[in-house]
RNA sequence: CGGGGAGUAGCGCAGCUUGGUAGCGCAUCUGGUUUGGGACCAGAGGGUCGCAGGUUCAAAUCCUGUCUCCCCGACCA
């Protein structure tokens, strides 16, 4: 699919003796799930302050990756990208309420005239403000602005790295609808946009009822990634019907869980990363803000509003969650920081020469290709390609070499191949297709 | 904010009870031997022991304060 269109234009070789991946080989002492673990392992990020982290090269790309395929399902149901303001200033939440509401979450600082701003949290105001100066007609609508940004939460307790942090990459969309069929439209093409966000970074996931929270509004999905080190608990049905058991409401029995409110059958209980959730938030901003537009009749009228959040950082952990085993990453090929690695196992002889070789041929073709040219032994090598979990392998070592062939492994189940050295080349893009 | 744990070399840790010249493994640097699953030998460099104050002839060690980080809880996406 369109994860393809990475191949197309020639990528750059990066090889490994210049690659900034500080590699770990004993465990971080202050992480304790398998994604904070790995990610500080693989040399993704390194902590800052308490729930702040750098994002390294490797760990960076994936992010990018991440980004480009949410960009491109946004772009697809019509969303147009934006970029909106960190620092905002203090008035527009004070218009919405939220100043005094969200408490000491919102990360508030005065400039050098004391004038008072926060660290957006989330967006609504800030784009409610932007579009009330220009929107007048029901003709302007509807339309959805979308921004890949990093956001603040002051949160009470930061944890599990890149899962609950308080600084993190966000994409959050903002919709503005002259009618509740329009919304309903649109919401249901974000969370099937949504759905294939989740198909694409290969997380398995759920879809459930959840609560509006902070941001207010009355109908809200949650997108759970399926984890049992998640924070959240859902409760679902084998019909399709889930929801966060902080929504499902009443008490229940957890040795003898309640039947389907949808079908009848028997519920089961889940754990689950939240990696993104969609609200109708109605006209909550758009009345405490003063956005109006006039219709057909020359009335003003308030926008429906509908917003949409994607934690691109959060993904990044998720991923890592489902995707991993004791000795590293499995990255799904869609997100993989690169999709090769060659393991150049020996040093300025034929079989290094035809490594080499070999990571020009595939790079002119467009993969992104690793190349482990570190005069390391071979232990060495193994070990850091399966911790930073590149999906293919492809390893070049004499004994191969004089035999005419070289190796493949795929990262994820293991399995090995050989290959000529005249079709090593078409059998790695072939691999790669598959 | 309540409860628990921890700050000693880049990373992981010991030493603290019972004060007396700062230690181990990994990593790094040099030389040599190795070379398909995190090599080996020899040598070298690297630390205001989180910070501040106090006790003492003497503090990583004892006392007080403070900062930071991690875990559990409440809360939240």
């Amino acid at each position: 699919m369109a994860d393809n269109a990475r191949q197309n234009t020639p990528a750059a070789i990066m090889r490994m003796s210049r690659l900034y991946a500080p590699t770990l080989k004993e465990l971080p002492a202050d992480a304790e799930l398998a994604s904070h673990k790995l990610a500080l392992r693989a040399g993704l990020i390194r902590r800052s302050a308490s729930g702040i982290y750098s994002f390294l090269p490797l760990g960076y790309r994936v992010i990018k990756n991440i980004e480009r395929i949410v960009r491109e399902e946004m772009d697809a149901i019509g969303c147009q990208e934006v970029l909106l303001p960190v620092v905002q200033p203090a008035e527009l939440w004070q218009q919405s309420g939220r100043w005094d509401d969200y408490g000491p979450e919102l990360a508030r600082l005065a400039d050098r005239h004391e004038r008072m701003f926060c660290l957006g949290p989330t967006h609504e105001e800030i784009i409610t403000d932007l579009v009330r100066g220009e929107i007048r007609s029901y003709r302007d609508l509807p339309f959805t602005l979308y921004q890949l940004q990093i956001k603040f939460r002051d949160e009470i307790r930061p944890r599990f790295g890149l899962l609950r942090g308080r600084e993190f990459i966000m994409k959050d969309a903002y919709s503005f609808h002259a009618s509740q069929e329009s919304l309903d439209e649109h919401y249901r093409a974000q969370s099937e946009a949504y759905a294939r966000i989740c198909d694409r970074l290969s997380l398995a996931y759920r879809a459930v009822d959840a609560d509006n929270g902070q941001i207010g509004g009355s109908v809200s999905t949650e997108f759970l990634a399926l984890a049992d080190d998640g924070e959240a608990e859902l409760i679902y049905c084998r019909c399709g019907y889930a929801a966060n058991t902080e929504t499902y409401g009443d008490d229940f029995d957890r040795d003898n869980l309640p039947a389907c409110p949808r079908c009848g059958a028997p519920m089961q209980i889940a754990r689950g990363i939240e990696v993104s959730q969609v609200f109708q938030l109605g006209d909550k901003y758009s009345r405490t803000m003063g956005l109006v537009y006039q219709d057909e009749s020359g009335a003003d009228c308030y926008p429906l509003m509908g917003c949409y959040g994607v934690g691109i950082s959060r993904s990044l952990a998720a991923v890592i969650e489902q995707h991993h085993d004791d000795d590293g990453i499995m990255w799904p090929r869609s997100i993989a920081p690169y999709q090769v690695a060659i393991l150049m196992l020996s040093e300025g002889d034929e079989a290094a020469a035809f490594a080499e070789t070999l990571a020009t041929e595939l790079a002119a073709c467009g993969i992104e290709v690793l190349i482990d040219d570190r005069d390391e032994r071979a232990g060495v090598k193994f070990a850091d390609a399966d911790l930073i979990g590149t999906p293919l392998q492809v390893i070049v070592g004499k004994r191969g070499f004089e035999a005419g062939e070289v190796e493949l492994k795929l990262r994820k189940t293991g399995e090995r191949s050989t290959a000529t050295l005249a079709e090593a080349a078409t059998t790695v893009k072939r691999t790669l297709d598959t």
